[in-house]
DNA sequence: TTTGGAAAACCAAATGCATCGTATTTACTC
DNA sequence: GAGTAAATACGATGCATTTGGTTTTCCAAA
């Protein structure tokens, strides 16, 4: 009985979730209006990895008019979260730490990212409750 | 002429690489002896991922005995900075403060991880060079 | 030195999924 | 009802994962 879900979204179904959670719900014309001009995906391309998401139940469908409004069933923020989890347990050995470790380490890192990275820690470690 | 340079492994790439930065090299039986119990590759199936990693250069091999030797092109670092680029590209903005941001908000991290975030980001800020 | 066997390499492919598209059908609008 | 835009059906292509079957290679024993 090995639930195994997935839960991680592929390359394209992510280039689409990113735009759907820009504009908080749209059509498949509405997200594919959105992707960059060398992009040109045919109507159907579009339309079948929306219908994909929704199988997937990254997103849900309600009828308008015509057409489907696609929207997300998952907040961005969750998806984040949940792919730094993974990345974390994949090649950090589960510490996150280490994981920020390495991009502090990062050498393109300008001051000014830098900055605002301990402040966010700052802040985090202040609100702790005890 | 578009030379899409993929960079990125696979999941069972992944898997593997591991093991190589792990002990540093060896043989398709090393590799396949690291893995977990339940994780019952046949002998063929872990010699196939390895050809894959050297044909994409993730790997060199040397011959010793009847067997080839494998060892990582890249460090394990290198790696880890290219995954975090790629992750904050895609799903952060190209912002890695934002991607720090979601880490720290994660609730299921112990106050020891973020103090330990603390302290890395402290040194690097104190090390800058002028 | 030959040979028999074990371990590894090599080859070729099956399966399943991700991506992208064409052809066709459906559903509004005027 | 004609025209248009979307939905649906279907499939081609290619890659990731996994394996079975066959050949090669090396070692050791007769």
């Amino acid at each position: 009985m090995k639930k195994k879900k997935s839960a991680l979204l592929t390359e394209v179904e992510l280039e689409f979730m990113n735009e759907l959670w820009a504009i908080g719900e749209g059509t498949v014309r509405d997200v594919l209006d959105r992707l960059p001009q060398e992009r040109a995906l045919a109507y159907t391309s579009g339309a079948t990895i929306l219908r994909i998401l929704e199988q997937k139940e990254f997103v849900t469908s309600r009828k308008a008019g015509k057409s489907h409004i696609y929207s997300p069933t998952l907040a961005k923020d969750t998806y984040q979260t949940r792919s730094l989890k993974d990345l974390s347990m994949k090649l950090f050995d589960d510490t996150p730490a280490s994981l920020v470790a390495r991009l502090v380490d990062d050498d393109t890192l300008t001051e000014e990212a830098l900055g605002q990275i301990r402040a966010l820690v700052d802040r985090r470690l202040k609100n702790e409750s005890g």
